[in-house]
DNA sequence: TTGACATGTTATAATTTTATAACATGATTG
DNA sequence: CAATCATGTTATAAAATTATAACATGTCAA
């Protein structure tokens, strides 16, 4: 799976606002399958389920089977990587903008703070 | 449009490797259909202009027609706000785990540096 | 061990997304 | 003005996603 899949995965996984409200639901610690699914009553458990998968494959929900119970934790890390190579300098570029420094706002390098810097 | 809708809509709109690889494109600057269509040869135009009316709805990109040209260009504000709303609280949770200090890691709040502020 | 319980699996319908094709519009240019 | 060019629009096929249903598995507890 290339870097670029991986961050497919992992903005498709961010993109239904149900799985969203899964991982603030497990962020504080991890939740079972059921207790998830309580808290989503709106969602067929199968929903919930597939959903659950999907924040797997990204990477962003790690499962430990106890006993019958499923436990469901979050891992933010693949959110880190996707902050550094993409949300970061994004967001960086925005404020740039804002600043009417729109020229210089290149969001691959954080030229902002590192204008001093005059070696390339 | 809620707010949900819209963090949909934007993290959709990352989901896809051909609309990450055109905002790039027009990062440094805005740059016509053309031009970009030009850049993705292995992508047909119509598809090349699908992904930029979903780029459009997500807000991420402005078009601006000058004559029979448009000029696609970059607006990185809603990517700031995901940052702030999103990406941001859970890359610090990430880092919070690596650092373990995953019981205080939760990303709603910025609970890391304000650990010393005892009020809540 | 039996029955309830939590979860998993497979299949499928409905919807959305992605990629093209065919045709249309308005602008530039010779 | 006619041809070309850049882009827009509508329609459609293929693929992926989302939501359910029906059935299966393994666990716990009386």
């Amino acid at each position: 799976m290339s870097i670029e899949d991986k961050f497919d995965a992992l903005f498709k996984a961010l993109g239904h606002r149900a799985r969203r409200q899964i991982l603030d639901l497990i962020k504080d610690g991890p939740k079972t399958t059921g207790s998830l699914c309580d808290a989503l009553p709106d969602l067929d458990r199968c929903t919930v389920m597939q959903h659950l998968s999907v924040l797997e494959s990204a990477g962003l929900v790690v499962a430990e089977r106890r006993g019958r119970e499923r436990w469901n934790h979050l891992d933010a890390l693949p959110i880190h990587d996707v902050q550094k190579r993409w949300i970061g300098p994004y967001a960086a570029h925005a404020v740039a903008v804002l600043d009417g420094l729109q020229a210089l706002a290149a969001p691959e390098a954080p030229a902002l703070e590192a204008a001093d810097k005059s070696d390339d």
